[in-house]
DNA sequence: AATTAGTTGTTATTTATTTCACATTTGTTT
DNA sequence: AAACAAATGTGAAATAAATAACAACTAATT
């Protein structure tokens, strides 16, 4: 079975979070057309999307919403547990932290990590914050295999090489850094300010019109 | 001029980062090859970007830095300041105010919301946070026309309402609930799970190999 | 049971984005 | 000053992503 295009993931992790949502609403079956309406884009874009999954709908009364969230589990999800670390407990790993911690059951926060000496020991939603130092120790005991960067940009690539160097296998980068990563490490960054600045340009050209 | 697209409008402003910080390192020239591999991309792609702001390099030198940074703000900044209004002063929000603020000139944070009242007053990194009720005063006043929503999940909806209809020109939205607003205001959504799900998801499809 | 209407799955088409390939330009070397 | 080298700018080709178009299917209606 093919790997996924990157945009088509996006669309199933956003797939599955609105269809559980329905889920608590007691949905049982949804339209193309009414998903496609909820994530504001085009029930073709849906289908093509659950073409690539092999799942059909049951026909004129739509997709089963259950049946659906187990589907796109199935291909996104792994099938044992994947265990996440946060480096770096500053303002944005906080949050992070306790956005992050239970939003998947398959995704685990299972270690954060700091070099201030006053975070170390802490807790944040139950997770153990440990010293940087111990983070060779903390990635194999607790089969750590996703690091999530939120340290100051001075020490991004630092620490995004202590984690390759201790096994890891994928990096969610959130400093505005670019990180060079061997290529079986997958990589994802994401810049808060490139997204206001691109918001600031569409709103200047529009209004230029 | 034409509108750029999304794509090479983040590139841009990555490129500008980049530039920024070499300029304080004095260097007065760079190849295309040499910011490609900064940003991890390739040459072409950084020519063919700058192809669009139809700036040109000095032969066999490179980019002139200084100059190259002023052309990009000259197509992606607006001429005059654009203020920017955060909404949710809780974790992330917070967080957001004081990594924003400052980070570029043309891009003020001038008013920060919330409807706790503990919070009321408060400043942050020297910006006022006021109650959510004066929102529509405080556009006006300080207009603003960008949001940011970092507000629950279950008031994403109606603080996106009450932006649009105090005249909000963009709105950033960070919490997983997709917006609808009209095609007048520009829409940037970003959402961190999705982020971790597709790091989670290749990182699985890599160990499948 | 025939007709209608609504929705899908998929192929074909279009549009957007990236990469290739190379002629062109100009500093450097011989 | 001729030959070479390094980089650029760009048209053409390739790839990726989104949209359109429609035949096929079936639940509901007559
Ligand atoms: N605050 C935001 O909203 C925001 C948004 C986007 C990106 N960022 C980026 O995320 C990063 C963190 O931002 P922040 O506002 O949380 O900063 P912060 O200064 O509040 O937090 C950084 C934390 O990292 C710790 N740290 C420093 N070096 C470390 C190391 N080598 N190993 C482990 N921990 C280390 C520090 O002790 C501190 O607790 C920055 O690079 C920033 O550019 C922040
Ligand atoms: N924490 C994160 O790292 C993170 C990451 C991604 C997305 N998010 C999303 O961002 C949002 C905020 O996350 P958080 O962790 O900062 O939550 P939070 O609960 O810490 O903060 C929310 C803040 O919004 C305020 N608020 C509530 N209703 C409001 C209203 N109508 N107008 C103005 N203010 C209002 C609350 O008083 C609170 O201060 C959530 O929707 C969350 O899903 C958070």
């Amino acid at each position: 079975m093919d790997t996924l295009p990157g945009k088509t993931v996006e669309r199933l992790s956003q797939y599955r979070r609105r269809l559980l949502n329905l889920l608590d609403d007691n949905v049982e079956y949804i339209f193309s057309h009414e998903l496609a309406e909820i994530i504001q884009i085009s029930a073709v874009q849906v289908r093509r999307d659950l073409m690539l999954l092999g799942f059909s709908s049951v026909h004129r009364k739509g997709y089963p919403v259950e049946m659906l969230i187990e589907v796109i589990g199935q291909r996104l999800d792994d099938e044992k547990e994947q265990n996440v670390a946060i480096i770096g407990m500053g303002n944005l790993g906080t949050a992070l932290a306790s956005y992050l911690n239970g939003i998947r059951p398959k995704l685990k926060i299972v270690a954060l990590f700091d070099i201030d000496k006053k975070k170390e020991g802490m807790e944040i939603v139950g997770v153990k914050c440990y010293p940087f130092s111990e983070l060779g120790k903390v990635i194999k005991s607790k089969r750590v295999s996703i690091g999530v960067i939120t340290v100051p940009q001075t020490s991004a690539k630092k620490v995004a090489a202590q984690l390759v160097k201790n096994g890891i296998k994928g990096i969610l980068n959130f400093t505005h850094i670019p990180l060079n990563v061997p290529s079986n490490v997958s990589l994802e960054e994401y810049d808060m300010i490139t997204s206001l600045e691109k918001v600031a340009y569409f709103v200047k050209e529009s209004q230029e019109k």
